[in-house]
DNA sequence: CCTGGCACTCGGAACCTGAGAGTGCCAAGT
DNA sequence: ACTTGGCACTCTCAGGTTCCGAGTGCCAGG
């Protein structure tokens, strides 16, 4: 049904909307694209490439703009993404070449990404999982309160507040947190089994609390924190947005929404497309994500959200490029 | 030059404004606010307001709309803050009331003052002065980096990075963070005179830099971190308002913008209205913001940035009340 | 100093109109 | 069977015109 003309078609009536967010007509089309037919034929494209809902007319008698179906189509067999320009690519690197510990890493991503794709940037906290745990402290902070900390390889800090009973001696905190000893340089898999073991010695005192305290920091890793930015460039999104606006910032406020907006951790550039999107205030955007780490060990997600009508493969390649960097750069130290 | 009706014409005149969103003429007046005079004497005041730059005219006859100067005026003279009703004290308890650690007091602050506002909050962390230093720790992280980490009774926790020797031993580390022992249980004043004292007795190893960067961390305690909530409010600011919003949620990233928005804390609520802002992209909003904290230690400033046609009276009453309930809620735990 | 009256201004809504872009369909051509 | 030119038709949009009414400024009289 769709010969490769009519791709052809597709392609190009995406190319020239996202360029110019206006309706195409037949004959703008074989004008701008060189398609060696004549508007007639391109017309009959048209016409079935809207019965199979590829297409659609804001009104009668207007061009046609693609469905959120046509975007995928043309995402998943029309386009390839394409490598960024030397210049980009070396931008990129002396960007992120200066930061100084992970916080800043993230911070800089973040806005490197919402920067070079003009969309909003959200990036995950990375999970190195070749991280080794490399201190654990217990600190009263009142009588009955403390404070449990983990500090990892990385330069990463989690922290837990856990209630102690009132009469506890300072002695008894030291005395958890050297127990705690056990599992310094293990990685937080061996951690969590160490601790597992640790927890069944039924020790007294306050160990316990101090264990199922550490055990949770660590098993609460993958919901880590979300950094966003770029959320200015909502505003560029187009006139059309102004009404989805509010939905799409209340969106961005909550990290719940984000960590499933990025989705599944996985090494390439997924994208999901309007209505492919579960969250109802995003429907009339897209999300481009990709996994980041190294080859086999992917540590979290990172991604833009612009609107439907966006330069896939540009946002794709940029996505990618710098998913690519940041793992590189992180596994270096 | 203003004699009381005047005043009365210009309080009238913003307050139907604020609600209508459209600029207000003579007639719909005295009308709606019972001034028991004509339209034509409403008029020559208008006339007159006009002159002094209290209102201005979008376009000839039309309404007229009040300038910065007038909502100055209106903010200084023509209103008082008045108490919220014990329905919204109470929300407010009860919403701070679960707070577990101090992260939680500042966010849920952060959304409570965006819901009730229904603008956009901004929410300095607090800087505790009676705070005490409980514990600080030198981390190895590589061999040529650690980790200087410091804990108050707050549970704040702050970090830096240090490099170190390359042939520097853990027991080395250990025994400048056992050097360090000598602050615990400072206020953070106190600790700056403590470590001022130890830097100036030249001991030699890692201990120097240490000290530096405990003392970097001290420092840089009042420039410490803010938190913006509502963002999705900015939608809502009105029509008018589209063009101006992308400078807006630029300005809502950069925390320095925000720092100097909130500006020096001071106990009591400060209005800051259209062009009295100096940061440019914010010229068509006014910011309310407030110290919290006790009456003679105030610990930082919270707020809420919204557009220059606000309810001032309302909004101020919820700042001020968020602020003196958050204050409150920290002195006791 | 207030007020009613009056002439005047001007923006916005409503309406009309023509141009143009775009369509669907059909019959003829390849 | 597909392509093409032709053609009638539709519908939006820009531009122009008109008209209404809200609102004003000013003035003379109370």
């Amino acid at each position: 049904m769709l010969d490769d003309r009519k791709l052809a078609v597709l392609r190009a009536i995406i190319t020239d909307y996202v360029e110019n967010s206006e309706p195409v007509g037949s004959k703008a089309l074989v004008e701008r694209y060189r398609l060696d037919v004549s508007p007639a034929t391109i017309r009959n494209d048209m016409a079935t490439l809207e019965e199979e809902g590829y297409l659609t007319q804001p009104h009668t008698s207007a061009g046609r703009i693609p469905t959120d179906k046509g975007y995928r189509l043309f995402v998943d067999r029309l386009t390839s993404v394409k490598p960024l320009s030397p210049a980009e690519k070396r931008a990129i690197s002396t960007f992120l070449g200066g930061a100084a510990d992970l916080d800043d890493v993230v911070s800089r991503t973040v806005r490197l990404l919402a920067q070079i794709t003009q969309q909003v940037a959200i990036v995950q906290y990375p999970i190195v999982s070749t991280a080794v745990i490399r201190h654990i402290d217990v600190i009263r902070l009142h009588a009955d309160r403390a404070l449990v900390l983990l500090v990892t390889s990385t330069g990463r800090i989690t922290q837990a507040h856990i209630e102690i009973p009132a009469g506890t001696a300072d002695e008894d905190l030291e005395a958890s947190a050297v127990g705690m000893a056990a599992v310094r340089n293990l990685t937080s898999a061996e951690a969590v089994r160490a601790l597992a073991h640790l927890a069944r010695e039924a020790v007294p005192g306050i160990l316990p609390s101090v264990v199922a305290a550490v055990t949770a920091l660590l098993a609460a890793d993958p919901t880590t924190r979300v950094v966003v930015g770029g959320v200015q460039n909502v505003a560029r999104f187009g006139d059309d947005f102004h009404a989805a606006m509010e939905p799409v910032l209340e969106a961005l406020e909550e990290q719940v929404v984000l960590l499933r907006l990025l989705g599944e951790a996985r090494n390439d550039v997924t994208v999901r497309i309007g209505h492919e999107n579960e969250y109802i205030g995003l429907q009339s955007t897209s999300v481009v994500a990709s996994g980041y780490g190294m080859p086999d060990d992917v540590w979290a997600t990172l991604g833009v959200v612009g609107p439907t009508r966006m330069n896939y493969p540009s946002t794709m390649a940029s996505v990618r490029a710098v998913a690519r960097y940041v793992g590189r750069f992180l596994a270096e130290g």
